[in-house]
DNA sequence: GAGTGGTCTAGACCACTAG
DNA sequence: TAGTGGTCTAGACCACTCT
């Protein structure tokens, strides 16, 4: 009767926020509805109210529910699609979290020699040798997204030989790195595709919106350099913001 | 000696965080830094080590700084440009955070009854009259964001009749309402600008980005509906993203 | 091992919402 | 006025980083 209902492996308001996702997920929580109140949460998951607060924090952020001071938490009738301009999930994470039905197609995989302007982008020295890639994105089989990736691959060694069909460059990065990806900085613009652009996404005309992306370490070094360039007929970038 | 750093007009973490984005910005703080640990700083400020803890996470959210686990907080080096894609400020209120020079054209103001497009945005009864506008946004003289705004006067009672020139029109819907907007969602396009966009806002070619953006009250009811195409060649949309 | 942030608790009091 | 979230405190113990 008095079991604790969360075990030790993570923080206990990870585990009560994935656990009240997931009452959503299931429909247990349906839109709209309340939850109970922080103090009761609390006491029937046996965990301060602290944490309860912590865990609703997160849930918030992350637009699973709205807190209203005075009234409660409420479970959010909007789930937005794509959150890459918030949260710091590779377009692959983000597709898998969807549950889209996508496909990736590895078009090109080089190592070779940076030149000027990736140089500057990933501040290296001369003749760093960077790992090129070209990918297309495939969601349910059309073409939508089309990435290019720059790594050095003296940051992340061996991830030359990955095939990048079925694993995402995040986790070859991660794994090759023996270190998390710390941050990343995502900017947004539209730009006249040009004609390979426009034939491989097969654009109905010719604007594509374009994200350059830097990754970086704990060490504020530059371990990624993108350029991403996205149908947004075929897949939405939203931002769920609170005021 | 032992006065209170902090008054009672505002939650003592906002008034830490303040504090210390002021430091930054005044280079008191400089590039790269470190902060006193936490415990230090709650002595010195005098408040709780879980008030200095909640400063510094706005902080984080904020790109201001980065902590990190068994080191300490660090002031970042790179500032991000607009968050409109993380924060729901207006596009006016950014401007004035950045403190950029620019400048607001009304060029239409009517009031009309909202045609089926809209209303289905705005999820309204018909025949509702909306407040419609378009405005251009010059930043250093350049014209750089178009904006189409919609918002139900009834909801906004005498909306109408502000000039936009100088006040923002989140701060005259708040006004009118009486009461705060609560929350937003902005969708992320790109696409062919048509012959006047192009024109109006001097496009070198017709790309451009769009944003859609809605807007909602307390009870989750929309309250304004926009389309804003933006030159990001002026106008840096950027996103911060901790992993 | 010393220093630092991360998690968690129990309790107090304030501020907002709604009947 | 009762119910609910928002802020703040003081203290404990854990986990990570560096030397």
């Amino acid at each position: 009767m008095s079991e604790r209902k969360f075990d030790g492996y993570e923080p206990f308001y990870i585990q009560v926020s994935d656990s009240i996702k997931n009452d959503i997920r299931e429909g247990k929580l349906i839109r709209g509805e309340k939850l109970s109140n922080e103090a009761e949460l609390a006491k029937e998951l046996e965990v301060s109210r602290g944490t309860i607060r912590k865990s609703l924090s997160l849930l918030n952020e992350e637009g699973y529910v709205e807190t209203v001071h005075g009234k409660g938490t409420f479970v959010r009738n909007d789930k937005i699609s794509s959150p890459i301009a918030q949260q710091f999930v590779s377009f692959e994470e983000d597709m898998r979290n969807q549950g889209l039905n996508f496909e990736t197609k590895v078009l090109t995989k080089k190592v070779i020699s940076v030149d000027d302007s990736i140089h500057y982008e990933l501040k290296m020295a001369d003749n760093t040798k960077v790992l090129y890639l070209e990918r297309l994105r495939l969601v349910n089989n059309e073409p939508s997204i089309l990435l290019y990736n720059w790594i050095p691959i003296d940051r992340c060694p061996g991830i030359e030989k990955y095939d990048f069909t079925n694993i995402g460059l995040f986790e070859a990065m991660e794994e090759t790195m023996g270190e998390k990806i710390n941050h990343g900085i995502r900017e947004f613009s539209a730009l006249n595709a040009d004609d390979y652009i426009q034939k491989v996404l097969n654009l109905p005309n010719d604007a594509v919106l374009k994200i350059n992306q830097k990754s970086f370490d704990d060490n504020n070094e530059p371990i990624e350099y993108s350029e991403v360039y996205l149908r947004t007929d075929n897949y939405q970038v939203t931002s769920l913001l609170q005021r």
